[in-house]
RNA sequence: GCCUAGGUGGCGGAACUGGUAGACGCGCCGGAUUCAAAAUCCGGUUCUGGCAACAGAGUGAGAGUUCGAUUCUCUCCCUAGGCACCA
């Protein structure tokens, strides 16, 4: 937790010799500076379309502009820019803008909060914020910039909507909001805490109000089939979409209920149709609430149930409660009467609202049945015969049935089959494919975001806002009250007309999802207001090459793009099926927690670089006393353990930064901050830059004759090539940077112990140094940019080729190799390259300390691994 | 609760296709340099026993497959991400 040095105070200048070696020293603020402008003046990542070249669109996902940059940014775009970096010195035509994700609640928590408006906020943001990142020395195309509060941006969004809307693509409906009745206003899950509104304290109610949806299920089979065409994804995003979209094979079924209507199941174990022994409906079902009017026990659990938030993971941990309607439904086969209850635990929002109970066989009805003493009915047994005891829990597996009439016997799998048609021959049932992917509810009832471009009228119909009305543009100009959105709050702007009728706008605005999940497209067509997009260039670069961002997005954010990536191409913008042609999630970054507790038990949590370890316990430097350890987690406010990157930068320069977040960890692993792994990668860098300056000392190396070397030159030069072939794979195929950087220190251990012999080592050497700085550019991209014109050359380092293997350096004439005795290494010998099977195993086998383990066994087995082992096995 | 990952020395991590566990870095220990320090350089560093040679153990816990398992299978424990209005 030692604080380092400033850097300017890392010049010795109290020794006189220093100021002769002055320019040898690595001041990375002043290298730093000069490489930076070097990209400026020459617009060095400026890019336009070029039909001979291979495009390569690298897309790191844009931040929201919540102030300032955060290490998981630093983290993200470090790994964005390293790629772009290489792909462009492998030939690549490379792509990678930048921009600002600019609607979201934080602008208008800030608002109330500080007096200012969301918009000022904002803008204010993003211009620190890029500043930030231009001091990182990220390679991105400013050109392209976009924030997606303009109304250049949105419109087009707007646009898009009500060509969606006229396709029958999106819908309006009654959907369940969070309501804070103190403020009057809707809330955001993450602003209800316990149950009470976050400002008001009020407890908060559950409500349903109109709002926009647009069917995502529609595509639901596409997006889940073309997950199998995405080969560079990772396994585990690819799943949880799987899972998310969560395609199901299943009957809907009818339970008649005299007096009302039918209610209308669906179920995925039609096996089990014969246990049900109730049916349950949702709070908000309208059975429930017809039935609340004359039943009072029915009207106060609904009220109760109108507190509960909506989140599925509330859902699914909260106690299971109900109540019986007193109204029975006819079973579709059996006839038999069984009671409709509401339950707490039946989710409106997803299918029918309405579940059928089969406590035998499922375990949640299991539980419900067993609190409100309802029957348990066994209608499936194992299929292997043995006995299961429903006394401890459901009996949830396919199996054969039984206590089913003239079903028993059948297997679940054929007894699927029999029951659907059975429903089906009767009218009260069929087959369908369900998701549980629900439509993508669009409307927020919020100021900050793009208006939804529909407009209310008088008759209570809703149309879209005609084109010559686009953009519906969002007032910047506003002060919040904290509770009701300004455009809510002002009858102007609501008013407008629709042939020659008074209309009234729609007040809500977007998800802001829908503006993240478009933005990689429009940054193929900057400055285009004539449409959303310009397929011709849109089609050069898409779909993005590589895709880098968080894993927290890896459902929502990555389906609904994938969605609008179709629906685009289905309007003809974009000829691509996905978006993302490669995608890597990175980790979280993580530093270490440190607090005190207070008298009233609660925490007060110290940032750690006020932390310091003094011997064996962490103590606050402000007053010396111990403060308690939790652990790294996530830099986050709440914990006080954010490192700000801009102090990082101050201290040693972008370069370090980069090479200590390229090191620390592979990029899909959390990293843990560390101020020693921080002065490492400064500490490399100085090496590397001393390597380089020592070597250019020594004069002008001669020509490299490759058949001329000794064997430590040889040896040398062989690990140089070796290193660049790993290296090349660990950049493209691979992405695991720190294993390419350790590679370069391996390489740059062994380049410091080569002897000098005056001439072919010094050839080797500035093949080895070019090499490294080649291989490092991409990471530490400020440094090799001034090295590598210290090497003599005019060009700058980001055009200059990526180094290739030369495979004659790569031979070798001999290898070691492992020689186990049952599993466990007892010796190494040496074996030429082509050496035959039999000479290896005899070889291995006369071997001394062999001898030694096999002594007085019977060999039973020898095994040759050609180039890594022999094992012998010997009992 | 459900879905998805992860767990390896004092620490971050490496081992890519089942084949030498601990590359590389940090920290620590010893040495060189220095009046001294900083910086730098060299050497050592999984644990246990042993002066050593060496031997044994060892990748969250427990089982299994295999000549051989950090890697594959099963069960369990712990940690993290997501769960539809934070982005």
């Amino acid at each position: 937790m030692r604080y380092p040095v400033r850097f300017d105070n890392f010049q010795p200048s109290w020794h006189p010799e220093s100021f002769a070696s002055m320019e040898e020293q690595y001041h990375p603020q002043q290298i730093e500076a000069e490489a930076q402008q070097y990209w400026e003046d020459h617009n060095s990542f400026c890019v336009t379309e070029d039909p001979q070249r291979e495009p390569y669109y690298c897309l790191s996902m844009f931040p929201y502009p919540s102030g300032r940059l955060h290490m998981g940014h630093v983290r993200n775009y470090t790994i964005g820019d390293v790629i772009s970096r290489f792909q462009r010195m492998r030939g690549k035509n490379v792509m990678q803008p930048m921009g600002w994700d600019a609607f979201g609640l934080p602008a208008e928590n800030a608002a109330i909060k500080n007096q200012v408006a969301p918009a000022r906020w904002t803008y204010e943001n993003i211009d620190y914020m890029k500043a930030q990142l231009k001091r990182l020395g990220f390679g991105y195309d400013w050109q392209r910039e976009l924030a997606t509060c303009q109304p250049e941006y949105y419109r087009w969004e707007q646009w898009f909507f009500t060509k969606l809307y006229e396709k029958g693509l999106v819908y309006k409906k009654m959907a369940t909001v969070n309501w804070d009745p103190v403020d009057q206003t809707v809330l955001a899950n993450e602003q209800v805490i316990d149950g009470r509104g976050w400002r008001s304290g009020a407890l908060v109610e559950q409500r349903e109000i109109p709002q926009w949806f647009i069917k995502i299920t529609d595509y639901a089979e596409e997006l889940l089939a073309d997950l199998d065409r995405l080969e560079h994804w990772p396994e585990q995003v690819k799943t949880m979409q799987r899972n998310w979209i969560g395609r199901s094979q299943g009957v809907e079924l009818q339970f008649e209920l005299p007096g009302h209507d039918p209610l209308v199941v669906y179920t995925t174990r039609p096996d089990t149709l014969l246990g049900v022994s109730y049916v349950a409906v949702a709070a908000q079902h309208p059975l429930a609430r017809q039935v609340a009017a004359n039943k009072p026990a029915v009207a106060a659990f609904i009220e109760e149930c109108s507190h509960n938030k909506m989140a599925e993971a509330e859902l699914a941990t909260m106690e299971k409660k109900g109540v019986f309607t007193g109204l029975m439904a006819r079973h579709p086969i059996t006839g038999e009467e069984v009671p409709v209850w509401v339950a707490n635990f039946v989710l409106m929002d997803y299918g029918s609202g309405a579940v059928m109970a089969v406590p035998a066989h499922d375990q949640r009805d299991y539980e419900f049945a067993r609190q409100y003493d309802l029957p348990i009915k066994q209608v499936i047994e194992p299929a292997n015969g043995e006995p299961c005891d429903l006394s401890q829990g459901a009996f949830t597996e396919p199996g054969v049935l039984i206590n089913s009439g003239a079903f028993d016997g059948l297997t679940s799998k054929d007894a699927f089959t029999a029951i659907a048609q059975h429903l089906a021959d009767a009218g009260k049932g069929r087959v369908t494919v369900n998701y549980r992917l629900r439509d993508w509810g669009v409307s927020r009832q919020r100021y900050w975001g793009a208006p939804i471009p529909m407009l209310n009228l008088e008759d209570g119909s809703a149309i879209p806002t005609p084109p010559e009305q686009l953009p519906v543009v969002l007032p910047e100009d506003v002060t919040m009250d904290g509770v009701q959105s300004p455009i809510k709050a002002d009858p102007q702007w609501r008013q407008t007309r629709y042939q020659g009728q008074p209309a009234e706008r729609e007040t809500d605005t977007f998800d802001t999802f829908m503006e993240s999940s478009w933005y990689y497209a429009r940054y193929c067509c900057p400055g285009e207001d004539q449409r959303m997009l310009d397929p011709e260039k849109a089609n050069y670069w898409l779909p993005v090459n590589q895709y880098i961002g968080g894993i927290e997005h890896a459902i929502l954010h990555l389906l609904y793009a994938r969605f609008f990536h179709k629906l685009l191409r289905d309007f003809g913008l974009v000829i691509c099926d996905e978006p993302f042609e490669r995608l890597l999630c990175q980790g979280m970054v993580l530093a270490d927690c440190f607090y005190r507790e207070d008298a009233n038990g609660g925490k007060t949590w110290f940032s750690p670089s006020d932390v310091t370890l003094d011997g064996q316990q962490f103590v606050l430097k402000s007053d010396g006393r111990p403060v308690q350890h939790d652990g790294m987690s996530k830099m986050s406010k709440s914990k006080n353990n954010g490192i700000d990157p801009q102090l990082i930068i101050d201290q040693y320069g972008a370069d370090t930064v980069r090479l200590f977040m390229m090191f620390a960890a592979p990029p899909e692993q959390s990293l843990e901050w560390s101020d020693s792994g921080v002065e490492g990668a400064n500490k490399f860098l100085r090496r590397i830059w001393r390597l380089v300056m020592n070597h250019l000392e020594q004069g002008q190396p001669p020509a490299l004759q490759a058949e001329a070397l000794n064997d430590a030159q040889k040896d040398l030069r062989r690990k140089l090539h070796e290193t660049i072939a790993k290296i090349s794979d660990d950049y493209d195929r691979r992405l695991t940077f720190n294993t390419a950087i350790a590679a370069v220190m391996e390489l740059s251990n062994q380049m410091a112990k080569l002897e000098d012999d005056g001439t072919q080592s010094r050839a080797v050497m500035r093949e080895a140094i070019e090499a490294c700085v080649l291989m490092l550019a991409p990471i530490t991209p400020h440094i090799c940019h001034v090295l590598w014109h210290k090497l003599g050359h005019t060009e700058a380092v980001i055009d200059a080729p990526w180094p290739v293997v030369d495979e004659n350096a790569l031979t070798r004439d001999s290898l070691e190799i492992v020689v186990q005795v049952n599993g466990k290494v007892r010796a190494k010998i040496e074996v030429g390259v082509d050496e035959s099977r039999d000479s290896v195993e005899r070889k291995a086998l006369d071997n001394d300390k062999v001898q030694r383990f096999i002594d007085g066994k019977t060999i039973a087995k020898v095994i040759v691994v050609p180039g890594k082992l022999v094992n012998v096995v010997a009992k």
